[in-house]
DNA sequence: TCTATATACTTTGTATTACTAAGTATATTA
DNA sequence: TAATATACTTAGTAATACAAAGTATATAGA
C-alpha cells in the first residue's frame, strides 16, 4: 500500500475497531493486536506503541476500564480491558460517524462512474 | 456527528476526494468546496483554511498544477487546479488504499454480526 | 546451557493534517 | 450603503499513528 496515505486514512478508526472488539468480552492488549490483524485481513498491523496508547486514552475517557489478571500457573500478567457503560453508549455513535463518512466518500467516488 | 471522531476519521481521505474531483477537468478552490459539499451530502463541509492548504500540498507533490485565470468581464481571478500525469498515476493507488482500509474495517465491524 | 523468539506492557519523540481564526479583496444584492 | 457571497492566503493548534527503545517472562531450538 501507499504508506503515506495509508497512515493518514487509518486515523480515527482505530478507536472504533478496538471498542468493537471489546464489545463482547474483555481482552488484553496483545490479544487485540492479533485479532485486529487476523480479522482485518492484515490491513491493520498495529505495533504496541500504537495500540497501548489508544487503550490508555480510551480508559482516560471512561470508555473502557482495565484490571490486571492475577497470573495463574506461571503466566505472564495481562492487563484486561473491558467496556464501560459509557463505552457501550458511545460505540454506536462512533460507528455511525464512520458510516456517514464512508457513505459521503462513496458518493463522491462513484459520482459519474455509471 | 460526534465531532471529535469525525475530525480524525476524515484524515487522509480529503486528498483522495480532491484528486477525484479534478479527474475530469480543472477546477478552482471555491468550486471544489461547493462540489464536495453537494456530492457528499453535506458530510464534507470544508473551510477555505482546510482546502487550500491541501491544494498547495498536492501541487508541491506534483499531483496537480495551478494557473490563474485571466479574469474576463470583471470576474474575480480564480486559480485553477489541474491534474498532472503523476496525479493520474497516483489517484488509483490512493483509491486502492481507501478500498483496502474500508474493507478491513467492514470485516472487523461485521464480524459475528450474523 | 545458551540463544532466539514470542508474549506482554510502557514511554518518548516525531510527522502529518484537519481545523480555527484572522486577514485581504472583489462582485452582487438588499 | 451595508451585507453577503465569492475567492484566496496564512499562522497557529490539537490530535494521533507510528518508530524506536526499553523492561520482563516463557518457550523452543541448537
Amino acid at each position: 500500500m501507499n504508506e503515506k496515505y495509508e497512515r493518514q486514512m487509518k486515523k480515527g478508526v482505530l478507536d472504533l475497531l478496538v471498542l468493537k472488539l471489546l464489545e463482547k468480552e474483555p481482552k488484553y492488549g496483545y490479544q487485540l493486536i492479533t485479532e485486529l490483524r487476523d480479522k482485518s485481513g492484515a490491513v491493520f498491523l498495529l505495533k504496541e506503541g500504537t495500540l497501548y496508547p489508544i487503550l490508555y486514552r480510551l480508559e482516560e475517557e471512561g470508555l473502557v476500564e482495565s484490571r490486571w489478571s492475577e497470573p495463574k500457573d506461571r503466566q505472564v500478567p495481562r492487563k484486561y480491558y473491558a467496556m464501560t457503560e459509557k463505552g457501550r453508549q458511545t460505540l454506536p455513535e462512533i460507528a455511525d460517524v464512520w458510516r456517514q463518512i464512508s457513505r459521503g466518500i462513496r458518493q463522491v467516488m462513484e459520482e459519474e462512474e455509471v
